[in-house]
RNA sequence: GGGCGCUUGGCUCAGCUGGUCAGAGCGGCUGGUUUACACCCAGUAGGUCGGGGGUUCGAACCCCUCAGCGCCCA
């Protein structure tokens, strides 16, 4: 057989790309495993169809393809669902920006032709995106992807909202609902966040209308608030009804400054009577505490806001126009003057912000689509009490139950054009609505044919939801969807277990009554390594393809598994990829190595040949890591799993058993350098397959080119538990055989002994050392590992020969013939040490066997290894001693 | 205000159901051009597992409490 010569440097760049297409043009993305077998199945998060692939997003999907190359090579038929989603707000912002670069505006231009060119760029982006999952190595199964916005998901998306409002689930009208002036248009509560910032807390003069008060102190109502604009919006004012201060003012009149309106002073218990004053400003259109005071109390409701966040004509004329801040100023300059602000107290308070853009958010009264979600969230709650899913970890099912239980009701209504339109129809002429899966042609009512469609848009989670089985092709009886339905996992952020997970299994239990997917896998967000979320504006963002640029997406793949730990938010920055890409190195050039040697070498049939005891422990360790792998993927622990896999590769594979082959492949025995070869050659074989859920590219890029290969690596067998390899005894040997070979070359190393000397060993094994035998016959591989001579052996009870080193093992002695390359006193105060060490040890293991409650309480077994514990530590510290002695 | 999480060697973190679990990677230090790999090899550095208390024969791992930090929800 000829030599393999690989590329002397690892070079991800050089093969990434070629693999993949390789991979997906041979069809191995295909659900293609034994069909007799269970699909295992994960849809993918869909990323914002015009947004970037962030770190996250290389974590998400690194894990995803970790996972489905797993069971590919299990031989489940394996699918992963490709798609994106059409992310209405952050689209229609993206092109509007765009249009008015260009001097454009959606409005001018109408909406067909906005949304035309929204599909123009959705298009772009979208190859751009597909582009980018390629390039980090995803496994997906192109062939089904999706998007939010094809016609088979729009279908599923107008048949629930049309058997929601069959079935009672969908309303719509006016309530207060959190408005995005910026972008226009209403957002579910889930889409505001709440952040802390420095505000002010205005108290306000109220004056009654028919002079002054006799409740109040000062002779005026004083009324406290952080948004004093919104008074142009009040129509009452509150007070507890228990709270006798006030009692006789319920019923009065207010005279509302600035707007020359007069409103009653009502008593409601929502009113804290410890809060400030124990008065309160009613604000039905701006306030949704207020908002409910008012429906309660049939108070008026006053819009002082246009959409837009400016002041509406139903604010006083000269407040008109101005934007929200500014009518503010305006509103307390204007107080100021009347002699009606009394203070300004500086408060820190929670202010919502749109999710998307970020600015402030105006509660707002508008008329809106919502869905009734208690109902739906009864069903899911059950789905998981029932143990339909689970996530992993658990701890997150809390949060996830406490989310259904204190559900709201949910805005799923846009004021946008980008999306799937409401299948609402109106008639013009009776007004009738109707909310059907066709559209309708004739007013069923009165036969007119002047029909309008709702012009708003649903929410994008709102198709989102429906995802597992809409991209299955739901709601039609698909074949897919029988076959894949209901899938496997999901793998995702906790960031969106609100706004996506729960809402996905609420949508599965209603509509196709199962849970979509049996197992969530939860994991944490990224950050950089001072803890802070990554961000565009801090400008400590990391763009994974810049990183599988220059490690490769092998390197990004591995380090994000491996550090991805129990739903921990992942610390990362730049430099940690070097992690990744010097294993894959590793990988590269282990088997470059194996591959350079094969000139003149024969393959043996694995199944004939003989092992040897080192053979026999690689096997072993291998038969070990594959499983606890497995193991460790099944249960979703990625940082075991990978951390496995590394140390069998680096640790156990190259450090020592590549080591000791040596011994053969130097040697001139033609016939040991075939066996080992093909000893070698299936180890490395076997070893691909454990590394190519993490490392995809690389190991098969190697397989490739192994003689013994069997086909494309992606579609290989996963490692078989094999009992026959399973030898515990043998690796406890080879424990003591290492730690003999650790031994001498930390003395080697601690006492400047120059490699070139050779350090003549004596091995003296205790009586009743089980290991001899396995030490005898390994001699010379001990002599390779010391870089040394064999060593000799000798029976218990013969002396260190003059002039030896002595070393204490566990079962054996270590007698090293180098005493005069030696520093006596180094040499005795190390012994010193460790007997200092070793006397401590046996102190406090005597002590745990004097207390009888241990003795009397532990189990035997533990008893039993403190026993031999002390014993083997109190003879080490003889022994040691006595070498002490003898060298003073 | 409610809930969750974190605090382990210089740094970033593992340690599942209490008894070789005191670990890894990076960094540091010492020594290495033995023709796979310097993205390497060999060796090494002693951190009272945030403080205090408790349960237990035994706790980094369970309970209580305090301190600091972070997140989510109100």
């Amino acid at each position: 057989m000829k030599a393999i010569e690989l590329a002397k440097a690892y070079d991800p760049a050089s093969f990434e790309d070629d693999i993949y297409s390789m991979w997906k043009d041979e069809g191995h993305f295909l659900p293609n495993g034994d069909r007799s077998r269970k699909p295992f199945t994960i849809v993918i998060p869909p990323p914002n169809v015009t947004g970037v692939l962030h770190l996250g997003h290389a974590l998400d999907n690194s894990l995803q393809d970790v996972q489905i190359r797993y069971r590919r090579m299990t031989g489940r038929p394996t699918l992963w669902v490709p798609g994106t989603d059409h992310a209405g707000i952050a689209t229609q912002n993206v092109v509007e920006k765009k249009l008015r670069k260009e001097g454009r505006d959606r409005r001018a231009m109408g909406r067909e032709a906005f949304v035309e060119e929204t599909w123009k760029v959705a298009r772009e982006h979208r190859a751009f995106i597909d582009n980018q999952l390629a390039k980090i190595g995803s496994s997906v199964d192109w062939s089904r992807e999706r998007f939010t916005l094809d016609e088979g998901l729009s279908k599923a998306v107008r048949e629930v909202f049309v058997t929601l409002y069959e079935r009672g689930l969908l309303y719509k009208g006016e309530y207060l609902v959190n408005w995005c002036t910026s972008c226009g248009t209403a957002l579910s509560d889930d889409e505001v966040e709440h952040e802390d910032e420095a505000g002010s807390m205005w108290h306000i003069w109220y004056e009654l209308a028919d002079g002054p008060c006799p409740e109040c102190p000062s002779g005026r109502i004083e009324i406290a608030t952080t948004r004093p604009e919104t008074l142009l919006g009040d129509t009452a004012v509150a007070t507890h009804p228990e709270d006798e201060r006030y009692a006789g003012l319920i019923g009065k009149l207010i005279a509302l400054p600035l707007t020359g309106r007069t409103i009653p002073l009502i008593a409601d218990a929502y009113v804290d009577k410890a809060f400030g004053t124990g008065l309160v400003k009613i604000t039905p259109a701006h306030d949704p505490n207020d908002f409910e005071v008012g429906n309660r109390h049939g108070l008026e409701r006053i819009n002082i806001l246009n959409p837009d966040g400016t002041l509406s004509a139903k604010a006083p004329e000269k407040y008109r126009g101005l934007k929200v801040l500014e009518a503010r100023k305006l509103v307390l300059a204007d107080l100021e003057a009347l002699g009606l602000l009394k203070s300004e107290e500086k408060i820190t308070h929670a202010v919502g912000h749109c999710y998307r853009c970020h600015s402030s958010i105006e509660p707002y009264l508008s008329k809106q689509w919502f869905v009734k979600m208690k109902p739906l969230a009864e069903k899911a709650l059950a789905a998981w009490q029932g143990g339909d899913v689970t996530f992993f970890p658990r701890k997150w099912e809390n949060t996830y139950k406490h989310w259904l239980e204190n559900i709201r009701d949910w805005c799923i209504s846009r004021q946008l054009w980008w999306g799937h339109r409401i299948p609402a129809f109106y008639c013009r002429h009776c007004g009738l609505m109707m909310v059907e899966r066709e559209d309708p042609l004739v007013c069923p009512k009165c036969g007119s044919s002047d029909i309008h469609q709702d012009e708003d848009v649903l929410d994008t989670w709102f198709s989102s939801w429906l995802w597992p089985f809409s991209t299955l092709g739901w709601p039609k009886d698909t074949a897919d969807l029988r076959r894949f339905y209901p899938t496997s996992a999901l793998v995702t952020g906790y960031d969106i277990i609100f706004f996506w997970v729960a809402r996905m299994i609420m949508a599965g239990m209603e509509f196709t009554e199962k849970a979509p997917f049996s197992e969530v896998f939860i994991h944490g967000l990224i950050r950089d390594k001072q803890g802070r979320k990554m961000s565009k504006s801090l400008g400590n963002g990391i763009d994974p393809l810049e990183i599988v640029k220059e490690y490769g997406a092998d390197a990004l793949k591995f380090t994000l598994a491996y550090n991805c730990a129990a739903g921990q938010d992942i610390l990362i920055d730049h430099d940690s990829f070097k992690m990744g890409s010097k294993f894959a190195n590793k990988v590269w050039n282990a088997s470059r190595f194996l591959l350079m040697n094969l000139e003149g070498r024969e393959l043996l049939d694995p199944a004939a040949i003989e092992y040897t005891d080192i053979d026999k422990w690689i096997l072993h360790r291998l038969d070990e890591a594959a499983s606890q792998t497995a193991q460790a993927l099944e249960s979703w622990r990625f940082n075991d799993a990978a951390q496995t896999a590394y140390s069998y590769f680096w640790n156990d594979f190259c450090d020592w058993y590549i080591e000791a082959t040596k011994l053969s492949t130097r040697s001139g025995d033609d016939a040991e350098k075939d066996r080992v070869t093909t000893v070698l050659l299936t180890v490395l074989e076997e070893s691909l397959r454990l590394l190519h859920p993490f490392l995809p590219f690389v190991t098969e890029e190697i397989y490739g080119m192994l003689p013994n290969a069997k086909g494309r690596l992606i579609v290989q067998p996963w490692p078989r538990h094999d009992e026959a390899r399973v030898s515990p005894g043998l690796a406890a040997r080879f424990d003591s055989l290492q730690s003999l070979v650790i031994m001498a070359r930390t003395l080697r190393s601690e006492f400047q002994i120059p490699p070139e000397a050779k350090m003549p060993l004596t091995v003296k094994f205790e009586e009743g050392f089980d290991g001899a035998e396995f030490f005898k016959r390994n001699a010379a591989l001990v002599g390779l590992l010391v870089n040394g001579p064999e060593p000799r052996f000798a029976a218990p009870g013969t002396p260190k020969q003059a002039g030896a080193v002595a070393l204490v093992g566990r079962g054996f002695e270590l007698f090293v013939d180098v005493a005069e390359l030696v520093d006596k006193a180094k040499l005795v105060a190390k012994l010193e040490k460790d007997i200092q060490k070793e006397t401590a040890f046996v102190a406090k293991v005597a002590a745990k066997l004097a207390n009888e409650a241990f003795v009397g309480s532990a189990p035997a077994e533990i008893v039993a290894q403190e026993r031999q514990k002390g014993a083997d530590a109190e003879s080490k510290v003889a022994k040691l001693t006595r070498y002490v002695e003898e060298l003073s």
